[in-house]
DNA sequence: AATAAAATATGATATTTGTCATACAACTTC
DNA sequence: GAAGTTGTATGACAAATATCATATTTTATT
């Protein structure tokens, strides 16, 4: 079993405000899971009853729409919690987060997180101030999806996923989505996306290789909107 | 001043974990205010420093998008608090609050606030109860409005103005909303907003009477969205 | 009450986006 | 390596929505 002092990925959490004993209980009580990419660590509507630290990987935090498609909410990646707002309301997880590739993922149950809730006021500020940085962004992130283009969201997207995850040595985004995935991130259909993506290609903002993007005029393409 | 523990209102908020010292000692520093119809209580960008409680009438919380329009993110009416996210942040609001009608509310200041969360668990964990109610409805409303049409969109509003905030006696909507407002919500043109509720009011299943919407036939608008 | 200003309404049209069909490419599986 | 399956791409077209113009109604102001 690995200890929870020694990992690093805590300090990027709400965590990090833990001291070593409390860090020891967590350790003792947490599991640890290997998830393959395409797997789930949750899904809609599951009882979670605890949190996930992601040690390593991204995965999607996705809502099945009525009309049958995902929507992806939000990304997480390594160092970032999963399920708070679910234990702290009490309620069944409202979004389903599946891995983009594989991860490596501790679960610690609710018992052990609500006892340093209380011990330790510094954990539960730190996850109060998590949760409001997350409503934030979703306000913000929905008046984008009312306002913004399709063609304008999908240009945003890429450059979100280039600054947050980055690129790999050829330049090409980190993150590996399908373009049905990138669809459901930007809220359109995929042949839209496809079709989107082919004109930013001609445009020569990006460069498309199979499943690699390379975002070659950044501020071009968050120009090339209208 | 008139005193927060004779306060009805507070019973619907997070404030109602508060014993009685301790409505007292806010009775003593908060400040009462009535904004009128159309006046912003707070505006994006301005630093708060505290919370609001609703006692009366209804507000928009909005956000100026690129594009110049305002996208009402969501209403809050009396009984709810106000700047919670900000305040726990430590940052400036995000979003602007103005009055949909005449309105009364107290400030209570944020050392006053910071207090009690350190004193009383219950009122903390009220709070950020409160706090993962809000995120759980903008990921569902950030998922509406990526998947879902304007007709829909509308639609939906509507039913949502009337479960939410009531009917007068002739049935019409309690919230009164100006068209370009009612487009704010949804995300949409204000023409498109009034052309689909011409079309509505056709299909008979509302009834339009300037600004009063009275809905006829709840089943059938929510139907009618395709 | 007269005038101005703002809000609502609607037509005409352009643009954006979705849908369906089909082709091709890449990847699995046997 | 052949056949099936899935993902990507593109054309053709339909539907939804935005934009611009203009009329009408309502509200505010003098």
């Amino acid at each position: 079993m690995s200890k929870c002092d020694q990992c690093i990925v805590r300090e990027f959490s709400s965590l990090k405000a833990l001291n070593k004993d409390e860090l020891l209980k967590i350790a003792d009580c947490k599991s640890s899971y290997t998830i393959k990419k395409g797997e789930p660590i949750f899904t809609e509507g599951e009882n979670v009853n605890g949190i996930f630290c992601i040690k390593d990987g991204v995965c999607k935090l996705t809502k099945l729409s009525a009309n049958g498609n995902d929507q992806i909410v939000k990304l997480i990646t390594k160092g970032e919690l999963l399920g708070q707002r679910s234990m702290i309301s009490d309620e069944p997880v409202n979004l389903s987060a599946v891995a983009l590739e594989d991860m490596e993922v501790c679960f610690i149950p609710k018992t052990e997180i609500m006892g340093l809730f209380n011990q330790n006021n510094n954990f539960s500020m730190n996850v109060m101030k998590a949760i409001c940085v997350d409503l934030k962004e979703a306000d913000d992130h929905l008046v984008t999806m009312a306002q913004k283009s399709v063609r304008q969201r999908l240009a945003e997207t890429l450059v979100y996923l280039q600054d947050t995850f980055g690129v790999n040595p050829d330049n090409s985004l980190k993150v590996k989505l399908s373009r049905e995935e990138l669809a459901g991130m930007v809220g359109t259909a995929t042949e839209s996306c496809i079709r989107l993506l082919s004109e930013f290609n001609k445009l020569g903002v990006i460069v498309i290789a199979g499943k690699n993007i390379t975002i070659t005029d950044k501020a071009k393409l968050l120009r090339a909107v209208n």
